[in-house]
DNA sequence: AGCCAGGTTTGGC
DNA sequence: GCCAAACATGGC
């Protein structure tokens, strides 16, 4: 990987990203667009843009000291051809690594991820998409880029200000009390920033303690939003595929299986989730 | 009309 | 602890 830093711009080049891929299609962050050419959101308090240029990618605006959170956010500097190789014993897991090049698994901000996948439940990637950006066009606060507006995410002392009924009438349905009561225990002291730091144990049972946070949302938090890699998110793809792939997990009640599949496949069983995952939802893969 | 979507909560045993 | 039903919404 060669990084290049230069006012504002940084470029680099030596690394698969596929930004369609990894911000648009695989539906691990719902706050990205693309426009021209140019994949935009607002990250980390502020606007930011992603574009492929030749050889390498390009990335603005950036502070010399946000380098190497931008490197982290994009997941560069993880090295997915060991990690296929090291998957030479699950044929479909190496398979599926293969299959979509520059595909990353994204570390963004935990509480974006939490309010993501709060939404996210029983519910399709296009509604999660829309209920995502309406938060942000109705709570948070908005920013330009290129000419472009772009809302972050309301702060959790906003959110918990929300009426239910406000969040109702914009489509959110049951979910719009998890939303605001997760928002409060947040505001109130829940210790969002030390999870990151916490086993997958520790921190996977203090994310079930807030509302609308279930096992399959609190991993993809964990994993999305913590940095554990070794979250496996077990969400009705998922369930189908490793039935179908490793028909051994088919005596296994859901719990069991997400129990089991974590443990068989390690300290990547998160990144190897999100490669099958995707090949299953859009049919790369025979189910 | 009925089923599905990156499920969770609640209540009954 | 395990299981079923209820839960909002929109697309097919």
């Amino acid at each position: 990987m060669n990084i290049q830093w230069d006012n504002g711009t940084l470029i680099i080049k030596g690394i698969e990203f596929d930004p369609q891929l990894t911000l648009i299609d695989s539906a691990q962050s719902f706050v990205w667009r693309e426009h021209e050419g140019r994949y935009l959101a607002s990250v980390f308090g502020e606007p930011i843009s992603v574009e492929l240029i030749p050889g390498g990618l390009l990335i603005y605006p950036v502070s010399e000291l946000e380098v190497e959170r931008y490197i982290t956010y994009f997941d560069l500097a993880r090295d997915y051809n060991k990690i296929a190789r090291e998957y030479e014993m699950f044929p479909k897991i190496k398979q599926a690594i293969e299959l979509l090049p520059g595909l990353r698994v994204l570390n963004q901000p935990t509480w974006d991820v939490l309010l993501m996948f709060i939404i996210s439940a029983n519910n399709n990637v296009a509604r999660i998409k829309k209920l995502t950006w309406l938060l942000g066009e109705y709570f948070g606060e908005a920013q330009s880029l290129f000419g472009i507006t772009l809302h972050q995410l309301p702060s959790p002392e906003v959110l918990a200000q929300v009426q239910e009924s406000e969040l109702r009438a914009l489509g959110f349905g049951y979910r719009a009390p998890f939303l605001i009561r997760t928002a409060e225990m947040v505001r109130d002291g829940f210790p969002l920033d030390e999870l990151p730091l916490m086993t997958y144990s520790d921190a996977h049972q203090k994310l079930l303690e807030l509302m609308g946070v279930g096992d399959k949302v609190a991993d993809c938090v964990q994993l999305f939003g913590c940095g554990h890699a070794d979250a496996f998110p077990v969400d009705v793809w998922v369930e189908r595929l490793m039935r179908t792939w490793f028909p051994e997990m088919n005596s296994l009640n859901k719990p069991k299986l997400q129990r089991a599949s974590r443990e068989l496949f390690g300290d990547n069983a998160g990144i190897a989730q999100q490669f099958l995952f995707h090949c299953a939802r859009c049919g790369l893969m025979e189910l």
